[in-house]
DNA sequence: TCATATTTAGGAATGATTCCTATTTTTATT
DNA sequence: AATAAAAATAGGAATCATTCCTAAATATGA
């Protein structure tokens, strides 16, 4: 067994996948595939983007990290606690926000009867540190 | 002024535009772009997919239809109305939910101090009627 | 009808992502 | 430590949704 404790399809350790999963951890900007690439490639210098792309599916995959789409292309999230996303129109960046939304999620499966695997609020607007300028 | 009352670029009255915001208007299937031109090619042959695309984004700007990112495809809806959306990962269809979610809107607005100009909610899971299957 | 502004058709270009394959690395076994 | 099988990688080609470009067509207002 790998120290990441791996399934599915991740079944041998690689120094790029331990480096793209610390990298996507060890931020909270939301980075796409490409900002991760650039990060890797410091310590990796020979790292392909295809590895990026193929490490981060997998990493969302299995539950490692979290794939957030926004405005078409894909941010990665390395915070798996449930939390939901606020993007600013002025300063065009990702904010969390640590406010659960389980009421809603349970009134809206109570009233339809759907079974809500996942749930995810994107708002968007003004943040606070713009809305003062 | 035409009978649309449109503003900014849509300047001018064109059939092309007519026909593809009824086509959204005229369903609930979330349709994306493809879908939109393969329906309005039946009454208007020659219209370009290019001409889809510019006038669902300008109709989508002028605020005539909504435009809903999913997994990294622009879908298309009619509906104006605040809603929220349910994706079955089962038979894949996106469901409207016609409940408000105000209160975790004005909660955050109120904790974090941000300007929400909208947001919307993504739900997935298994529907209703796959659940009873 | 005329002059101007707007829109279109058609196709090329773009950009994010996925796919392909020969080579390299990891792992399990001896 | 050597080896064979399995898994992962590098590099680049392919894909696919979307945007951009331009000459021709259409709509508008006078």
């Amino acid at each position: 067994m790998n120290n990441f404790g791996y399934v599915l399809d991740m079944k041998n350790y690689s120094i790029q996948r331990e480096s793209i999963l610390k990298t996507v951890q060890g931020t909270h900007s939301h980075p796409t595939a490409e900002w991760v690439f650039s990060k890797v490639k410091k310590t990796l210098p020979n790292v392909s983007l295809g590895t990026v792309y193929r490490n981060l599916g997998l990493l969302a995959d299995n539950g490692k990290i979290q794939a957030i789409h926004f405005d078409g292309v894909i941010h990665y999230d390395g915070t798996m606690e449930n939390h939901q996303h606020f993007y600013c129109i002025e300063c065009k960046t990702i904010i969390d926000i640590h406010i659960p939304n389980k009421s809603f999620v349970s009134e809206v499966e109570q009233k339809t009867n759907h079974i809500i695997a996942n749930s995810h609020v994107h708002m968007n607007g003004i943040c606070k540190s713009c809305k003062s300028k």
